[in-house]
DNA sequence: GGGCGGTGGGAAAACGTTCTCCCACGACTT
DNA sequence: AAGTCGTGGGAGAACGTTTTCCCACCGCCC
C-alpha cells in the first residue's frame, strides 16, 4: 500500500505497453498523440499512482518552477500578508517558494540568495535589506536571473522594482491633518537607509513645508520602541511647542507612540493625533485604533509576479521598470473623536486606486492592477 | 562579468586537467584524493567561479536538502516567528525551505503537501489545519517521508510532534489568577477543531474546577473580532455575574477583548484582569500590556528540527515521539495594577524552561526513542 | 619475484525527465 | 506509380551531478 511512492516514467512506459518518449508526451502534453496510446498512459499512470518527479524535469528542462522570495525580516508584521499573496498568486501559476529570512543583515542577505541561485531558482523576489549595502549582492544575482524588488529599492537601475508610492501615502496623511486643522505636527520616522524610511520622510518633509507647518523631524527606527522613546522625547523635555499630531513613518512606532502617550494621559485624538504607514494588523487592535495608510498587498503581489513573468518569458531584457501602487488612507479613531464601530473597522477611501505616476520609464499605467493586458509589452 | 552562470564540473575538469570524478570528490569530499590535485581543481573551480548545481546533485543523490513548511495561515500573527526560527536553524544544516500556506483550509492544505512531495522534499514541517479533517493528507505524507507536526497534532501516531504544554500554560494562567484572589473567571476561547484549541478548553476547565470556580465559556474562533463580540455578550445581556477576569485563549481573542473592554469603560486590571496566550508581538504593545503565556518557539524549532534529522538519518521508524515544551508566564499590565514599565517588558518568569512531563524525552538525549505519550486532549 | 593490500585516478553508469532525431506508414499530390 | 507530406511513435542523447567499477601503480611480505 504505498502507491506512487517511486513509479518512474519507464515504469508506466511498460505497464502501458508504450515507449517512455510516448508517456512523457502523453504527461506532459509537449507534443500529440494517438487517441489510443493516450488512454493506455493515462490509466497505467492513474493505476501506479504516478507522479512526475519534478526534480529531474528540472534537471533536463533549466526550470524549477521556484522562485526564491528573500525578506529582511520575517517578523516585521507587514510581511507575513505579503508573503500570503506572493504565495498564492505564484501557487496558482505552479510555482513553489523558497523563503529566505536575513535578520536584517546585508551580509546574511547575500548568503541566502547565493544559496538561492545555487538551488537554481528560476526568478527572485527581493526586499532589500539596505538600499545601499544590499546593492551589489542584488546587482549580482539580477545578472544572473530575473529579479523583482519589493516594496524597497535599490538604487536605481538596478532592477524592477515594485512598491507603494510612498510619496501618495504620506500626501493623503497631511491631507487629512489639513482638513482636520492640526498645525504643530511632528513626524517620527526612521533615519535607516532603505528606500521606503527616506522616501517617507522626504515626502513628509515637502508635504509638510507645503503646508506651512514647521518642519519637525524625530528619526530612529521602525520599531514600536523608537514610538515610545520618540513621544517621551517630545513630550518630557522642552523641546519647542508640543506637537497636535504625529506622523508615524510606520505602524510600529505609531502604537508604540501611542501607549506611551496613553500612559503620560495625554488625550487622542484630542490634544494630538497619531497616525501610522502600511496598516499592520494590529494598527486595528489599538485603542484608539490607528489610521493608517493601507498598502495594496494583493496588488503589489500580482504586479509583481506580473514583471517576473514577463522578464522570464523574454530574457531580452527590458529596460528597468518601476511600478508604483496607489496607497488607501484608512481612517480611524486615532485621527478621528468620532465614535468608531471598531468592529469591521470603519474604513474611508478617499484616495483612488491603481498605479500612480512613479519613476520610471513609463510602466504599464493603463493596466496594472486588474487588467490582464500584460505580457506583451513589446521588447 | 558574468563569472559562474555556467560552470559545470566538466568545464572545472578539463581547466584543472582532471576527470570529472575527481573533481567531484575534492568538491564534495566524498574520497580523499591527492593532495596536488586537489590543489589544482580548487584553483580552477574558484578561478572559473564553479558553483554546484543543486538540482543535478538531487537528482543523483536523491535527497534535495530541502524541507516543506506548512502553515494554515501565515497571517496568524504567532507563526512568523516559528517561521524565522526554523528558516534559521534549517539553514545552519544546510537546507532550504520552501514554503505553503492553506488559508486555513484542509483541502488546500493536502493539495500543497502534494505539490512540495512531487518537488521531492527530503521532509515536511506541518502545522496542521484542523485535527481531524488534515489527518489523512497528513498521515499519507508522514508514509512517504520524514514528518513532524508543530504546534498542533493531528491525531495519536500520525506522526512526530512537537509543541508546546497547552496543559502546564494553562496552569499557569490559573494560579497567577488565584494568587490574585479573582474568583469568577471566564474563559473566552475557540471552538475549533484543532487541539491547540481544545487543549488549552480542556486545560481551563479541569484546572478552574480544581479552584472551585465556577465552569464558564465563550467560545468563538482565535480572533479579535470574537474577543470583542464574547465581552459584548458578557456585558451587556445579563447573562450571569460579571466576570472578574477573562481568560483568552490566544492572544488576538485578548487584543480584541480588551480594546472593547476600554470602549465600555471597564477598568482592566482593575475591575477585570485579561489574560492571553502565546506571546504575539502585539500582545507587549497594547495599552494595557497583556499578561500572556509565552511559546519557546526557539526550541520548539531546533527540538523539531532535531526530529526531523533522527528521522531523516534512521529511515527505520521509531515509533511516533511526542515531545511538549514548557511555556512561560510572562506577567504584565493587563493583571497587574503596578506600574509596568512597558518598554523593555517587565517580564516574570515564575516557570521552569525545557520540556515539562507528561510526555516526551528529554530534549537532550539523542537517540533515546522514548514512548509516545501525547496528553489527554488525543482521543 | 610473484601475489597482495592500499591509494589515486579515470570511464562510465546511474538518477528521471525532456527533447531531438529518425523511421514507418498512410494519404495526398503530380 | 512515384514522390511528398503529415502523423504517430520509438531510440537515445542530453541535463550536471554522484557513485560504482575498474585499472595502474607502489611498496610490501612471504
Amino acid at each position: 500500500m504505498n502507491p506512487g511512492s517511486d513509479v518512474t516514467l519507464r515504469d508506466v512506459a511498460r505497464a502501458s505497453g508504450c515507449s517512455v518518449s510516448t508517456v512523457s508526451r502523453v504527461l506532459s502534453g509537449s507534443r500529440p498523440v494517438g487517441a489510443d496510446a493516450a488512454r493506455r498512459v493515462r490509466e497505467a499512470a492513474e493505476r501506479l499512482g504516478y507522479r512526475p518527479n519534478q526534480v529531474a524535469r528540472a534537471l533536463r528542462s533549466r526550470s524549477t518552477a521556484t522562485v526564491g522570495l528573500v525578506l529582511p525580516q520575517i517578523t516585521n508584521p507587514f510581511y507575513p500578508a505579503l508573503v500570503r499573496e506572493l504565495t498564492h498568486v505564484l501557487d496558482e501559476r505552479g510555482r513553489a517558494v523558497l523563503l529566505a529570512d536575513c535578520d536584517d543583515d546585508p551580509g546574511t542577505e547575500a548568503a541566502r540568495i547565493e544559496a538561492l541561485l545555487a538551488r537554481q531558482v528560476d526568478a527572485l523576489l527581493v526586499v532589500p535589506v539596505d538600499e545601499e549595502r544590499s546593492r551589489t549582492a542584488v546587482a549580482a544575482a539580477a545578472g544572473r536571473v530575473p529579479l523583482v524588488l519589493l516594496d524597497r529599492s535599490c538604487g536605481p537601475g538596478i532592477a524592477d522594482l515594485v512598491a507603494v508610492d510612498n510619496t501618495a501615502g504620506m500626501a493623503l496623511v497631511l491631507d487629512h491633518l489639513a482638513a482636520r486643522g492640526r498645525t504643530r505636527p511632528c513626524y517620527i520616522g526612521a533615519d535607516g537607509t532603505n528606500s521606503a524610511a527616506a522616501e517617507r520622510r522626504a515626502a513628509y518633509e515637502v508635504g509638510a513645508a507645503a503646508l506651512g507647518a514647521p518642519p519637525r523631524l524625530a528619526l530612529g527606527d521602525f520599531s514600536a520602541a523608537w514610538g515610545r522613546a520618540a513621544v517621551d522625547r517630545l513630550w518630557n523635555r522642552e523641546s519647542g511647542p508640543e506637537p497636535d499630531a504625529l506622523v508615524c513613518g510606520n505602524d510600529l512606532i505609531a502604537l508604540g507612540a501611542l501607549q506611551r502617550l496613553r500612559q503620560l494621559g495625554v488625550d487622542v485624538p484630542g490634544r494630538t493625533v497619531v497616525t501610522g504607514f502600511d496598516d499592520i494588523p494590529p494598527a486595528d487592535l489599538a485603542d484608539p485604533a490607528v489610521t493608517t495608510v493601507r498598502q495594496p498587498v494583493r496588488d503589489i503581489a500580482v504586479e509583481a509576479v506580473r514583471l517576473l513573468e514577463q522578464r522570464l518569458d523574454d530574457p531580452a531584457a527590458f529596460p528597468c521598470r518601476t511600478v508604483r501602487l496607489a496607497p488607501q488612507l484608512v481612517i480611524r479613531a486615532s485621527t478621528e473623536p468620532g465614535d468608531h464601530p471598531a468592529h469591521g473597522t470603519g474604513d474611508t477611501a478617499p484616495s483612488a486606486p491603481g498605479p500612480t505616476g512613479g519613476t520610471a520609464p513609463a510602466p504599464r499605467s493603463p493596466d496594472s492592477p486588474s487588467a490582464s493586458h500584460s505580457s506583451k509589452a513589446a521588447q
